[in-house]
DNA sequence: TCTTTGCTTGACGTTGACGTAAACGTTAGG
DNA sequence: CCTAACGTTTACGTCAACGTCAAGCAAAGA
C-alpha cells in the first residue's frame, strides 16, 4: 500500500504538535520528501514515530533514539563490523529496559500494597472524621 | 534501628551529588534535620530518596514524584475525603505504569527481533564483506 | 596556629525538548 | 478576487533538573 501522510493527519494521529515532527526532522530523526516545500510523509517515516514515540514514552533521549533508529538503517547495508556494532548496541538497550522493567514492576507492588493498606482503613472505619466546611458560606 | 546518615553517605550510597540532594530538598522533597549547618539525613529520609530514584527511572518528574510522597504522607492523617483523593492518584500511577510497563514489552520484543535477524545474517555469511582501510595510516 | 577537608549557601550556566511568535507562501471555497 | 485554513522558515523563549563556580564557616590533624 506505501501510503503518504501530511503532517495533519500524523499530528492528530499521534497526538504530537506539528513543531514537534519538524523539530524531529531537524535532529535527523526522520526526512520526509517535499512536494515543494510541504512535507509529504511515507510508511517509513510513519513507522520511525511511533518507534521515536515510545522510545520517549520508556525514557530514551532523542539522541539515544537517532542511535538506535541509525542501527537499524545501517545493520543492513554495513559490513561485519558495522553489524556486530550495531548488535551490541541493541544489547545494551535490551539491559537498560530490563533494569526498567524491574523499578516499574517494584514500583506498581508498593502502588498495590499503598492502595490495598487504604482499602483496609476505610473498611475498618479508622480514619479521622473529615474537618467540616471553614465557616460561612 | 532508625540510624542517620550524613549527605557524604548518602551520595555514594545512591550515586548522586550532594547538589542534586540539596536540590531536592530545595523542591520539598526531603526535610533532613539540621546539626548547626549541616544536614542530618534519617532513615524515613533515606526511604524518601530511594522512591525519588527509582521514580525519576521510570519517567517521573520531580512534581509527580512529590505528589506521590505527600500522598504517602497525608494519607494517613487525612480525612476520608482526604484519603480517597490519595486513593485515586494512585490508581493513576498505577495505570500510567501498567501502560509504561506495555510500552517496555513492546520495545524489548522488537530489539530481540533485531538481535535475532542480525545474528541469522551473520550466521548464514550473508553480509558484504567489510570495507578497508581508508588510505595512508 | 595553620591548613586541609567537608559542609554550607547563593547565583549563574547548561542541556534537552520542545513552545511561541513573526512573517510569509499556497490552495480551496464562496 | 478575497479570505481562511494550512503550510513554511527563522529565531528567540522556556522549563526541568541539575552542574559549576565562588565565597565562606567549622572541626580535625600536623
Amino acid at each position: 500500500m506505501n501510503r503518504t501522510f501530511t503532517i495533519r493527519q500524523l499530528t492528530k494521529e499521534f497526538d504530537v504538535t506539528a513543531r514537534t515532527l519538524r523539530f524531529y526532522e531537524d535532529e535527523g530523526l526522520i526526512a520526509p520528501e517535499r512536494r515543494g516545500q510541504t512535507r509529504i510523509y511515507a510508511s517509513r517515516d510513519r513507522a520511525r514515530i511511533i518507534l521515536i514515540l515510545r522510545g520517549r514514552r520508556v525514557g530514551f533521549s532523542l539522541g539515544e533514539i537517532r542511535e538506535i533508529l541509525d542501527l537499524y538503517d545501517t545493520h543492513h547495508d554495513g559490513g561485519v563490523t558495522q553489524t556486530l556494532h550495531a548488535r551490541k548496541k541493541f544489547e545494551e538497550q535490551l539491559h537498560k529496559l530490563e533494569r526498567q522493567k524491574i523499578d516499574i514492576e517494584d514500583s506498581l507492588t508498593e502502588l498495590k500494597r499503598a492502595i490495598t493498606t487504604i482499602d483496609d482503613a476505610v473498611a475498618k472505619g479508622q480514619l479521622p472524621p473529615q474537618a467540616h466546611q471553614v465557616a460561612a458560606e
